[in-house]
DNA sequence: ACTACACATCCGGTGTCCCGGATACGTAAG
DNA sequence: CTTACGTATCCGGGACACCGGATGTGTAGT
């Protein structure tokens, strides 16, 4: 069997799919907070919908999301579930990208469309 | 003026808006691929539309996408247009962002569906 | 057993984004 | 000036994902 190619100049299409699946994840301004909220440490399902002041049902989903997509892992606590990062490297990736974000956060927030016809 | 705030405990709105737009640009597997390329060195609009094998007019509307908001930057030369990436942190990014999503390759390219009601 | 609380799931509606195809612009050659 | 080539923009169409509201599940108190 060969080495690892060197120069991956051909472009992968199913491993492109799967990280554009990943970035997706990460593109969601509430998924977003709370991701930051929990970097911070774990807490309740009422404490993240208290933070990122959305409505109940939503925030949940989105957790639930997170949940399945493996970002966070829960615990039950008395009536209470408990949510915390389950990767430990999702702050370092958002600290990342907010560095390389932030000289353009100001055009990427006017920016209402994204697509290739945002025009 | 005050030092950086040490704990950002309330997660900011506007900036989780703006990152959430930046991963958003991230989270297409056609723009991956542009990314990816480039960062093996700049190519001309043929010669992408080659390598990620879709049609001219939508490979050449994401690269207008990239250059919108900053990831690339274009020079006409001769009747082409050579594209380079403008951030250079941006291969670490993608590559931070493969190493974490790696473990969740398989799970993420077999997800469907993204959202809150994936279900 | 019944009520109260915390959390999760289901439902219809709507906006945004990606796509394929056709067309317009700009530059170089004949 | 006309032709050929490379690149960019325009036009519906369709799918995915976010939302608000209502409902279901499970646990702790009385």
């Amino acid at each position: 069997m060969s080495a690892i190619a060197p120069r991956p100049a051909a472009p992968p299409a199913a491993d492109a799919f799967a990280l554009a699946r990943f970035f997706r994840v990460l593109a969601d301004p509430t998924r977003l907070r709370i991701i930051t909220l929990l970097g911070d440490g774990e807490r309740t399902v009422g404490e993240i919908v208290q933070a990122v002041g959305g409505l109940q049902p939503r925030v949940s989903a989105h957790l639930a999301c997170l949940r399945h997509c493996g970002f966070v892992e829960t615990e039950r606590r008395g009536r209470e579930v408990i949510y915390r990062l389950s990767v430990d490297r999702l702050g370092r990736l958002l600290a990342l990208g907010a560095n390389v974000a932030a000289p353009r956060a100001e055009h990427l927030a006017t920016c209402d469309r994204i697509g290739p016809d945002w025009v």
